[in-house]
DNA sequence: AATGAATGAGGATTCATTCAT
DNA sequence: GATGAATGAATCCTCATTCAT
């Protein structure tokens, strides 16, 4: 692949981001090779169906978060992730969870990472023994999801999270 | 003929609660006339816009949950509602927070209903003093949102809700 | 035809005129219903199609100008005649012309009353002899469109039909 | 791929043109794209709304009338013109007078166009001194609306603007 | 006779996708 | 590889007309 066209794949990704982030997953295609500033046959060039474009944007947002949860670690670095997913949930209307699109191993690798944060966690004493991954990856969704959809305050993000922590806690 | 009338629009909104629910709200109002066996222009006559649409199963759906939720109470009441509500939602993908649509006296209606069983679980010791309704209503809508994208089993119902419960408990 | 029936029918009439006058020939027939008090299949029972609506408007208007033309006379009379209607034309956008309609009978009656008037002007010596019916029905027909499409203010009205009335002068 | 695209959007003119003419304003977008033998999308492309599609022909139509009336001149210059559009009015069924469509600039320039001839019949002895140019465009897109909806033959033609000219002459 | 709910064809507009340049 | 014009299926919505009550 030729620089530019590499050049290209990202921009498209930057702005597909943006653009679905703000109007949905409904937002027309145009609109992403617009603000990519590239023609419209260049988006279908690199990501042949809408759906591959949605699709490899949630696999690069997953992926980065697994990086910045790997960043993580200690007594409250499970916390700290949490409270800054949801904190970017509800700042920027990121597209966690874009219907109808399955990305297992980015999931998965997501998934450990939050696994070592709980493993962590759980063996500095601030989260209880019995909660398994499962749930943890469950909360988080749920509140991102949460939060996406209701437009919540810094205040009620703070005391939402309050409860699940003490959920959590030992 | 109030009566047809009214029999259809019943007919209407039950297949748009399902159609919508099965394949979001961009599933097309043709769809809705077809499951609900009528012609396109009665949809539109009952509903003038999609949108009126969206919203009256938005409508109907909070008003049947503040029910629910009135219908309700005692120590267990709160945990009660939770559970069936996030049960009812991994089941049965219901239209919670149908995108660009609000109905707020429906909202506040069920947020009333709510915030009484909140008092009542503080009242019979059930959950923490300090909890207050705006963070219920958060989790509420978050484990909902969260059990509807992500397909939960029982299971994990069970052990994100035993977390969340402990996160209230007294 | 019962009394009812009747008084519905003007009032329908009454209503088209209006409605199609303000939107033109397009405007929906549910407003006319609408305007009329009635509902819409009452309009449909007195006028089993759209285009006879439109078709009783234009007859019961041509029948009106004739009458108004046949209560007039003498020198000024076709200079009267033509000047009124170009003011009412003007300022309610009537509905001269609708497209697609025709109706013979009508529109010859009011020829034979500008003909009446024309003769009289002729012979009062108010217009050239060699002027006929045929060339001032089409002026009249055609400032009246004009004065429709143009939105004339008085002054241009005025000057307009200077220019006509010389040329139909001796 | 400019010239593609160049000609096609003559091409839709033209058919627009042609289709609007004939059945009026409320022809259908899709007759027009049928008739220009290109695909629906391709004339929302060039024409975002219909609208867009009928102001450009109105646009074209005033452009192409005022440089009919700038190569004309003379003492019978106005006459001819005048003559000229009559003739085409009643035999094409024009487009003139496209309600709610608004084009402030080429009306504008067209009136220039007839004030000069106008101008000149004046300074040849033609046109009386006292007639101005608002007249005489309000008699102009009177008589056309006239022959548009009237269906004059000649003789008609000839005979109702002998009456306007002897109105305009010294 | 009147009512007004239901019908369904038709029309404007959007948008994912293809393909000639 | 990039461009952007063309395609045409799909969708929302309107409205003349019919018909059960």
């Amino acid at each position: 692949m030729r620089a530019d066209a590499q050049r290209n794949r990202e921009r498209i990704l930057d702005a597909a981001e943006e653009v679905f982030a703000r109007h949905g997953a409904a937002a027309s295609t145009e609109e992403v090779a617009r603000r990519a500033g590239v023609a419209i046959g260049t988006v279908f060039r690199h990501f042949p169906a809408k759906d591959d474009l949605l699709t490899a944007i949630l696999k690069r947002l997953l992926a980065r978060l697994a990086e910045d949860a790997a960043a993580l670690g200690g007594a409250d670095g499970l916390h700290t992730f949490f409270t800054r997913l949801v904190a970017r949930a509800a700042a920027r209307r990121t597209v966690v969870g874009l219907a109808g699109v399955d990305v297992p191993e980015a999931v998965g690798r997501l998934g450990d990472a939050v696994g070592e944060l709980l493993r962590q966690a759980q063996a500095a004493g601030t989260v209880r023994r019995d909660v398994q991954r499962p749930e943890v990856m469950a909360l988080l969704v749920s509140v991102c999801q949460g939060a996406l959809h209701g437009g919540w305050d810094e205040d009620l993000q703070a005391r939402t999270l309050a409860v699940v922590f003490a959920g959590l806690a030992a």
